[in-house]
DNA sequence: ATAGCTGCAAATGCTTTGCAAGGCC
DNA sequence: GGCCTTGCAAAGCATTTGCAGCTAT
């Protein structure tokens, strides 16, 4: 849409979340949120950035990741005890573990429903539900 | 109930899994299987070995946790990329995190129940549905 | 000007591995 | 005896941190 202004969006993003609009974090925003959903592991988007010609840190990227998520634009899937992973996507949903392949894979909100969901125990309360279903290719 | 023989049962355990009964293993078993579920990491099993004076080496720990694992005696549940923990319940159930204090509690099998579980994509299979509820005290 | 960022390299923390010595069958 | 196990220390990885130099406002 606004091949002519590619950066308001992130800017905007990195605006309203607090954040300095430095040239990493714009480029990093860009590289992420621009073009569907993404579960990225700091390593791939490193080499992302790298790529395309974005020069930054892998220590810059680990921050940016933690303070996007901090700041509620990223969220973080906890999947495998390897290495973390950083899904674009903050909208309620669950995912799809291809072990094979170690891909995340977002299932829609709707198509998961959870009956009988267990109250929290006294003096604590939910902070999230999350599904992961295992696959193994065939 | 077996006082006398408080090995048998944990050496039975190993036979069946075809693993050698050593020195470590039994008394792994023993501490891991006689008492309740358990959700153990490493470290947790190594300071529960030093403390009831068995020596094992950390080393032969990450092994044993795995070997059993992989026998099908335990299962790994991944809440933290920190960490890695162990179940001794097998049986197919979910859990809580209390993130505070860092802990896992099973939830009864039979306490949640999926809807519109979503088929897996062609050509794979699902090997595991877990369910997550991370809970934070109020 | 100055508070906030970034990059590098070193440090950390969990986990794995190599290899010699020891234990089970 | 032979093969599986163990233990130790060293290595490996992903991630974090300290700090000097840079940058957005």
């Amino acid at each position: 849409m606004s091949e002519n202004r590619p950066f308001s969006k992130s800017l905007n993003m990195l605006r309203s979340a607090n954040l300095r609009p430095t040239r990493q974090r714009l480029a990093l925003t860009k590289l992420l949120f621009d073009g569907g959903d993404r579960h990225v592991t700091a390593e791939d988007l490193h080499e992302d950035a790298v790529v395309n010609g974005v020069r930054v840190s892998l220590a810059t990227i680990y921050n940016t990741l933690h303070q996007f998520t901090a700041a509620g634009l990223l969220r973080e899937v906890m999947v495998t005890s390897e290495k973390s992973y950083f899904d674009t996507n903050i909208a309620p949903h669950h995912h799809f573990f291809i072990e094979d392949a170690q891909r995340l894979v977002d299932i829609p909100g709707d198509q998961i429903a959870i009956a009988n969901l267990p109250k929290a125990p006294e003096g604590t309360e939910i902070r999230s539900v999350d599904v992961v279903i295992r696959l193994a290719s065939t």
